[in-house]
DNA sequence: ATATCTTATACTCAATTAGAGTATAAATGG
DNA sequence: CCATTTATACTCTAATTGAGTATAAGATAT
């Protein structure tokens, strides 16, 4: 058997916690300030000692640093590359972080906790097509044209270009492909990061940074991208908000995110929050209607103007998550 | 900041090697012999200052434990909770294992190496209804209703009922759904390791193992349940073999367990065999027709009696993992 | 009361796709 | 020539999807 030894690896829990009201898709996030330059997600290392699962520790983490109980948590993926976290890395750590989604109901933060929610639209401008096609994707598009000419060769030159292409849609924009653009825009220098952590290293590690960029020093403020995040939290965001837009579109996981009683519309206001597309309002009550996943209660909304509302429940029959798939493809 | 301590976990690092040869999906295992009593996946432990990132410190392992070099790597799932490895806890370690899965080419083991190929369908012999629906499927299932019979009232046993109903599909078999088979069958006491696992343990841990039949001491080999492997290693591959199917339909992951020349019949005996079920050729045909994924060599296959078949590649244009959902439903 | 605004809901229609099957083609070994 | 085997083309129907139009039922302004 070989000898285990692991005393120079820190194990992180870090969570993406998602609420969405009044149509706007927030996390929870711990901002930055004292000494923190940059804000990040709420973490906390696992100590096997205290938690039995994995689980329970992220949930108690969340619970102490930000006051609330999470429901819904799903594991998403486990980060272990070298150049994520200079300050760990410096005490010849590596950084180990665990990262989950989790969904709750939208509530206050007490004024006991440092944290506060934030649209993650704010972290992602381009990513919001509902009424339009955001202005800044146009932008970023146009600096990865020129990141695309700066190639050393035609055929490194294509092949950015077919991913920029792949990226932000010759055809369909796709809104799952969130972390595929991230990493773009971060190998093409676009993001803060990317510049941060290129310029925080020594020269000769340098080239081993993702970014390829001949000249990352000229990212400046002329085009938004997005507000920074401490490490790879961005990343890790990222790849949250890309998974629960997929996984959203085969689970019924919207429940999540609702309370016991709804209207369609309110259904249909959260999946366009959390994708950034308008759908087609007809089809989209068709396909809950004929998805068998909700009831009707006989009671109405008449909160808001216009025709009342039928309220909804969902079929609590569904313990198990149903394999149904549901798609939406009719954009408005 | 809080204090980082972590000399009581151990980092492993596990790998789900699968490949498909004459219509068998195998998966490549060390067996066990000497004083190991259960065969298990090639892992290793993750050691930072010789791995630069998760994936490399992997394929090293698989590269040093069978002689394999992986190309196609995911990262699947990280397990960590309490109850999973005895050996580990009963020094006061806390074993945590980052799975993967890799896909390869079928190819012979040097003799150099204790590592061999075995069909997984020898774990889960109740997945396979190619030719038609596995014979222990129904055994398992009859074992199930039992099970849910002993539950201590009726709102429980419903509930157990409802989750064989969804496992074991009173519509349609869903390939997809073999971890939560596996994990209803654990907790019933029917898979080898429930037992194992149970008994292992001090009678006041007992009741906190996700065990909760009345009297897991039943199981005998009267039910034909598969081969246990080391661990939760058999656990692991439940979850590796059900993404790898689930996301067979949407991504073009075939191409990584084909030659660089196939015939249309290869592509679905492939799929065919990881999913087990068959089925409908003409419509499998035309999806990948019209999919845009291969084209056409204008060389012909003569191994095969019969008349002789298109040979194509994929094309190479797709880097980028198309997005383009290929479903193929149509049982035969 | 009536017009107007707003949202909900019902219904239509064409285009596409899925599921299942029939028919024919091109090879092989007797 | 035959049967046997696999490949491939084509048909047909039922669903599903994408995009509309039409109507209903409330609140509010005039």
């Amino acid at each position: 058997m070989v000898e285990f030894s692991s005393n120079d690896i820190v194990v992180s829990l870090s969570a993406v916690i998602v609420s969405v009201e009044n149509n706007r898709p927030r996390i929870l996030i711990l901002p930055s300030g004292d000494n923190k330059e940059y804000a990040s997600l709420p973490s906390g290392p696992y100590s096997p000692e205290s938690h039995r699962t994995l689980e329970l520790g992220l949930k108690a983490w969340v619970k102490s640093r930000t006051g609330f109980d999470l429901g819904y948590v799903e594991q998403l993926y486990t980060f272990g590359n070298l150049f994520r976290s200079q300050t760990f890395e410096e005490k010849g750590l590596r950084l180990l972080t665990i990262s989950y989604l989790a969904l709750i109901l939208p509530s206050g933060i007490s004024g006991d906790y440092n944290a506060c929610w934030q649209n993650y639209y704010d972290f992602f401008p381009w990513e919001d097509h509902r009424k339009e096609r955001a202005a800044s994707a146009d932008k970023l598009l146009e600096e990865l044209y020129d990141w695309a000419d700066e190639a050393s060769d035609r055929v490194r030159r294509l092949e950015r270009l077919e991913r920029i292409q792949f990226a932000f849609g010759g055809g369909r924009w796709d809104p799952d492909r969130l972390l595929f653009r991230y990493e773009l825009l971060y190998e093409a220098a676009l993001i803060t990061e990317a510049v941060r952590d290129w310029n925080a290293w020594p020269k000769e590690e340098r080239v081993k940074l993702p970014i390829n960029r001949d000249n990352p020093g000229r990212l400046t403020c002329k085009v938004e991208s997005g507000i920074p995040l401490m490490y790879d939290d961005r990343r890790i965001l990222a790849s949250a908000i890309g998974r629960l837009r997929g996984k959203l579109r085969y689970r019924p996981l919207v429940f999540e995110l609702l309370p016991e009683k709804f209207t369609l519309l309110q259904i249909q206001n959260i999946v366009e929050a959390i994708d950034g597309v308008s759908l087609h309002k007809q089809n989209f009550r068709r396909l809950l209607l004929s998805g068998g996943l909700i009831k009707e209660t006989g009671e109405m909304d008449r909160t808001s103007p216009g025709r009342p509302a039928s309220l909804f429940t969902f079929r609590q029959s569904i313990h198990m998550e149903r394999q149904n798939v549901q798609t939406w493809n009719g954009r408005n």
